[in-house]
DNA sequence: TTCCAGGTTTCCT
DNA sequence: AGGAAACATGGA
């Protein structure tokens, strides 16, 4: 048994893995943000519980992760679908440590909440939206691509596209009599050309050089969560990231956010947090930058979560 | 048809 | 460093 395993979760009877959650953690309130997807790929919602294809090392599974009452209060069941893998600690363990990453359940919400209700532009969204968790990325190329197809489109599109992808070059499994994709690894695309990409209807031949070329970095071990990770704070990361065309600041802190789990991650210029923002003070018109900043100086290093939270209100 | 959408690059001063 | 222009496409 890992560090980990003994840490974080505990067997229930063999078929079960029962992560345990934080205290600032509601199950439906994670379950309602997954549901705003307009067309999401990547994972099923049926009947109260997720339905996801998870790889670990090179075997793929599918999950089913729904909310857990006990003795020891609410925790997350883990249950494989159609396979048991009660013998495989590996997959057990890889399994558990993606949806503790997934659910970001190693952070604690209790300072950001304390901020937060008494800031005029969160107190409403942490009150309506309490236990949600910033719902992350845990793939470095897959939160990458998001960005990228996700720039300058509406977001209906952003999942077509991303679908597109995803049947084109992911692999998938069946389980229950559905299929369960997961996302393409960087190795799969860096092995193809943007024209590639482009003839399977992947938006326009720069958005795929960029699909590509990233692919080519992380593949390459060019570019790892490691890499961004150990240059210690938000600045120096985003400046790795920026360099790499197709990669502009917005695109940087979403990453930041999503994938890397900097706090302090702040895609400032974003169009849904502006108009967010605007919902929430009744304004007339986008606030400009010197605006948001001072709308923001008290969210220091709570940035990214009140900016997913700000994000929730407008679905 | 027009306008906008969870921007980035490139090319200018 | 800071700003305008080009890019390019589905949805409302």
């Amino acid at each position: 048994m890992t560090d980990f395993s003994r840490a974080c979760f505990w067997q229930n009877d063999g078929t079960d893995i029962l992560l345990p959650v934080p205290e600032e953690f509601d199950f439906k309130q994670n379950y309602d943000h997954l549901s705003t997807a307009t067309d999401e790929a990547l994972y099923t919602l049926r009947g109260g519980s997720i339905y996801k294809a998870i790889a670990v090392g090179a075997r793929d599974t599918v999950v089913e992760i729904g909310p857990h009452r006990g003795e020891g209060g609410e925790s997350l069941r883990i249950r494989f679908v159609e396979e048991s893998a009660a013998a495989d600690p590996e997959l057990q363990e890889g399994v558990a440590r993606y949806v503790h990453d997934w659910f970001d359940l190693g952070t604690d919400l209790a300072p950001f909440y304390e901020m937060a209700r008494q800031d005029l532009l969160l107190k409403q969204a942490v009150d309506s939206f309490y236990g949600l968790r910033n719902m992350g990325i845990p793939d470095l190329y897959e939160a990458i691509c998001w960005g990228i197809l996700g720039q300058q489109i509406n977001l209906a599109f952003a999942y077509t596209l991303k679908r597109r992808f995803v049947e084109a070059y992911g692999r998938s499994i069946e389980r229950g009599g559905e299929r369960y994709w997961l996302f393409p690894t960087a190795e799969r695309i860096a092995e193809l050309t943007p024209e590639d990409l482009s003839a399977a209807g992947m938006t326009t031949v720069k958005k795929c050089e960029y699909l590509v070329d990233t692919a080519k970095l992380i593949a390459n071990g060019e570019l790892t969560k490691e890499m961004l990770l150990a240059t210690g704070d938000v600045r120096q990361a985003e400046k790795m990231l920026v360099k790499i065309r197709g990669i502009g600041p917005w695109t940087a802190h979403y990453v930041l956010m999503r994938c890397l789990r900097l706090p302090d991650a702040f895609p400032i210029d974003d169009v849904g947090l502006h108009h967010s923002i605007r919902h929430v003070l009744g304004l007339d018109a986008k606030p400009d930058k010197p605006r948001l900043l001072e709308l923001s100086a008290g969210w220091t290093k709570w940035e990214a979560y009140a900016t997913f939270y700000l994000w929730r209100i407008l679905y």
